[in-house]
DNA sequence: CAAGAGATAAACACCC
DNA sequence: CGGGTGTTTATCTCTT
């Protein structure tokens, strides 16, 4: 029901974005010299990990694939791949909270019988994407990234070395990194497939030689798209491995799940799959077996299929124990990932271990709904609770304490007071969140007005043609390549509503300037980015309220003291401790060193040429979003320390 | 509750 | 005529 609410929300709220989207690509061609998708000197670029990362992951898609709209999940492009796996990290992030007490030994993942939270964490219906995407600022996201690349290196080094000396890795009876195989295999083909798949010698790489050599698969590329949509269906469905057999339904301990907390069940058709159509290994007209995409017609087709090709024999057993193997290594991660987490809370002061009711809702869904309406205010510290219709996320059950209440209530009244105080200079906050913003599609929590100044701005004679911001703009977001008759005409819309943008005429033709006293005339910021923003990031996304907290999350926490050191020193740092940088855009004094100096607030549209059209508009302040620290909304009284801290912060 | 602000949509005009 | 550009208005939501 919440999760049938949840994607009926995003496709209400998405379909009109979706409506243009294809436009958006027209734009996009032009404005991607300086993308970052250059790979083309060898290293790794952003996407690319993004995407190793993916397919990392790809196997607990399913994980969530009951909150997503479909769409969104089929997605194959970059950018929803990208977030798609911004999301499942954050997953994995938040999971571990609980699991990781029981997760010391790196080889043997916390069984959900000592972590049943984990598995209900894991649950779509307890987790949701919206949630996930408050936790984590981006330069948390993109450390979890770094990290995840990190790892995944050493996983591929680990791999070769493990190739090479398997016997080493496994005895013969059983393998060290996988506790869940059934003993007695010697080292055939199958215990090399496993001992692919131990924890120290996995990859995705690996994964998909596994299913090509395990089910001769032949296109692995294609098996690991459709894998990253189902594996972990196929694993719980594993007909050969009760053990690894998932209620569909996940009970209020899913104690008998086995050993696969990842082990996420299907919607609530999955106990109906075989009357109804339906079969977590079939979908869209193929078989969802691993390495397996065979056509079917129907149920019937696909039944007789299943039973004559994936019968109980050696290879269907090897590729079942690959896909144990699978749901292991996320465990694994996710114990990893636990652990570091836990370290960062522990550092930071929170009580992740904290018990809290069972059934204790977490702010991070409602934190959303709050963007759009929230009105209500709660005490202080206290989580809002979720309202089932603003909310179509079930709350997720214990969760870690950190993340549940304060922290993500930061959405809320908490938000605001520290959004009016420590906004976000733009240009440091693109600055140090660039290739984020350029590889998912995010929508930057600024408003338009900001968003155009600053790339005038960051022309090199601060001026650019309406097309030229357009590239700007698609360059520099993804989030901009798509909806491109919306945003555009926004730009217009703003070009022409704000006195501080000044249309210049010039040899080539009209360029746009940036009248900076006008600009710093403006309102101070009412909150983090845009409220209106904010919001329609969540109700106006095509792509699904993924991206759209994505960006509330970005709203609330970008820029945090959770940051990056230098992001702190940088930018935090400087609003926080220079008060007479000014209420103004902080940017301002980012771009100094950004822009080549080149934004001292006096700079005047008159150098730029002739017939200037003086716009009537009234005076605006500096409305740059300033970002709410993590810490603060976390602890009310750092955030009362910091306030007092900051008094000339106030500008008006 | 009102005012202000931002986003969005749309209509319209102008120009190429 | 169509598309791009620019202006303007209306409407909605949210914040103060």
């Amino acid at each position: 029901m919440m999760v049938e609410s949840a994607t009926e929300t995003i496709r209400t709220t998405g379909s009109n974005q979706n409506g243009v989207s294809s436009l958006s690509s027209q734009s996009d061609g032009g404005g991607r010299e300086g993308g970052s998708n250059g790979d083309a000197n060898g290293e790794i670029s952003p996407v690319d990990l993004l995407h190793l990362q993916q397919q990392q992951v790809s196997v607990c898609a399913c994980v969530q694939s009951s909150n997503v709209k479909p769409t969104v999940m089929l997605r194959s492009d970059r950018l929803s791949a990208t977030f798609f796996t911004f999301f499942l990290h954050l997953l994995c992030v938040c999971v571990c909270v609980c699991v990781r007490a029981c997760c010391s030994n790196p080889f043997y993942a916390a069984p959900p019988l000592q972590v049943p939270v984990s598995m209900a964490m894991m649950t779509p219906q307890m987790i949701t994407p919206q949630q996930m995407q408050q936790i984590l600022s981006p330069p948390q996201l993109q450390a979890l990234l770094q990290q995840q690349q990190a790892l995944m290196l050493q996983q591929v080094k680990l791999r070769a070395t493990a190739q090479s000396t398997v016997p080493t890795h496994c005895s013969p009876g059983a393998c060290h990194g996988c506790p869940l195989l059934t003993q007695g295999d010697g080292l055939n083909a199958e215990d090399k497939f496993h001992c692919f798949f131990c924890p120290a010698a996995m990859c995705p790489t690996d994964l998909q030689q596994l299913w090509k050599d395990v089910a001769g698969v032949q296109s692995t590329e294609e098996a690991m798209k459709h894998e990253g949509l189902d594996l972990s269906t196929n694993s719980s469905n594993s007909t050969s491995f009760t053990a690894a057999k998932v209620s569909p339904q996940i009970p209020p301990h899913p104690l008998a799940n086995g050993q696969h907390a990842l082990h996420t069940p299907k919607r609530d058709s999955a106990p109906h799959e075989e009357h109804t159509g339906t079969h977590p290994l079939y979908g869209h007209g193929e078989c969802k077996w691993p390495g397996c995409e065979a056509l079917c017609d129907d149920m019937g087709q696909f039944i007789k299929h299943l039973n004559n090709e994936h019968a109980l024999d050696d290879r269907s057993t090897a590729q079942c124990r690959v896909q144990m193997q699978v749901v292991q290594q996320l465990e694994i991660q996710l114990a990893k990932e636990s652990e570091r987490l836990q370290a960062m809370m522990t550092h930071l002061h929170m009580r992740p271990s904290e018990p809290k009711p069972f059934n204790q809702p977490l702010n991070l869904a409602s934190s959303v709904p709050l963007l759009k309406r929230d009105s209500d205010v709660y005490p202080e510290g206290l989580p809002h609770p979720p309202t089932s219709a603003a909310t179509p996320i079930t709350p997720l059950r214990q969760g870690p304490s950190v993340i549940s209440s304060s922290s993500l209530h930061s959405v809320g009244p908490i938000r605001r007071r520290n959004s009016e105080k420590y906004c976000t200079p733009i240009a440091s906050e693109l600055a140090q969140n660039c290739e984020f913003y350029k590889n998912a599609d995010v929508r930057p929590p600024f408003t338009y007005a900001s968003l155009i100044r600053h790339a005038i701005l960051e022309a090199p004679d601060h001026q650019l043609t309406l097309n030229e911001i357009y590239n700007w703009f698609t360059r520099m977001f993804a989030y901009f390549r798509r909806n491109t008759a919306t945003w555009k005409n926004a730009v217009r819309h703003n070009l022409s509503l704000h006195k501080c943008f000044v249309r210049v005429e010039n040899v080539k033709g009209a360029v746009w300037t940036v009248d900076e006293v006008e600009y710093q005339k403006r309102r101070p910021p009412k909150m983090t980015g845009s409220p209106t923003l904010v919001k329609n990031m969540i109700s106006g996304l095509g792509f699904g309220s993924l991206n759209a907290n994505y960006q509330a999350a970005l709203a609330e926490s970008s820029l945090s003291l959770l940051n990056s050191p230098t992001l702190v020193s940088n930018s935090s740092a400087a609003s926080l401790n220079m008060p007479h940088v000014g209420h103004d855009d902080v940017s301002s004094t980012v771009e100094q060193v950004n822009s080549n100096g080149s934004c001292s607030p006096g700079l005047s549209p008159q150098q730029y040429g002739h017939q200037i059209h003086v716009k009537e508009e009234p005076a605006e302040l500096e409305e740059d979003s300033r970002p709410v620290s993590l810490m603060a909304t976390i602890t009310p009284t750092l955030e009362r320390d910091m306030e007092e801290d900051l008094p000339t912060e106030e500008l008006e």
